[in-house]
DNA sequence: CCCTGATTCGC
DNA sequence: GCGAATCAGG
């Protein structure tokens, strides 16, 4: 397999929408994630742009002249902002979290009204979170993720895909979020941290 | 062990 | 230019 001009573009696409190489080698076929970042670094856009791990800013992305390597030079510390938090995991309730409507309010800070929702059968619910206890900055980060969800059917799921629901299990509009999963964790970075939450932080929203 | 991207270097 | 092997990290 060459790289053409249409295989090309899909790895430009696929990498500026968050895509791993390994995922965009799948698809592509016919290469390994290593063609892939190999690829990627000769095209110059190693740096990506349009990620979710939080806040990006939209910085000019001055692709300095290659001048000659230098060995041991290594420019960017960038710190992570993330002091985030402590972990305690909810008391219960992985099965069914939160089932986001399609279009969640657009305010994070006013989060979604929901709670209406159709229960089918009889079954005593476990504790869910409910939205309002849940950190708009999770929230905004979980709606970004799911517009990248890969959309696995229950049968897609393996041992490391997020196994977050999404949409209403009782219609079409169901399927699991199915990014890669933190180590150990059954769901992506985006769900764990909506699934997982400091008990100081549910305290505080407490009302 | 699973995965990620980054780098090197023979081809 | 290409990408396997390797490195470094989560």
């Amino acid at each position: 397999m060459s790289w053409t001009d249409e295989r090309v573009e899909t790895l430009k696409r696929m990498w500026s929408e968050g895509q791993s190489a390994s995922q965009i080698a799948k698809e592509l076929g016919g290469v390994t994630r290593n063609a892939v970042i190999g690829k990627v670094h000769r095209l110059g856009l190693s740096n990506r742009v349009g990620g979710a791990g939080g806040k990006e800013d939209e910085e000019e992305v001055v692709v300095e002249a290659p001048a000659p390597r230098v060995e041991a030079a290594k420019p960017a510390p960038a710190p992570e902002p993330a002091p985030r938090m402590t972990e305690q995991p909810r008391p219960a309730a992985p099965e069914r979290p939160t089932p986001q409507p399609a279009a969640a309010a657009p305010v994070p800070s006013a989060p979604i009204p929901l709670r209406k929702a159709i229960v089918p059968a009889g079954q005593p619910l476990p504790p869910q979170p409910s939205a309002n206890e849940i950190s708009p900055e999770a929230l905004a980060s979980v709606r970004e993720v799911e517009k990248r969800a890969r959309k696995l059917t229950l049968m897609e799921l393996t041992e490391r895909t997020c196994k977050w629901p999404i949409g209403d299990p009782a219609t079409e509009d169901f399927w699991f979020c199915g990014l890669p999963s933190q180590a150990g964790k059954p769901y992506c970075d985006a769900h764990v941290g909506v699934a997982f939450q400091p008990m100081s932080a549910r305290r505080d929203r407490r009302r």
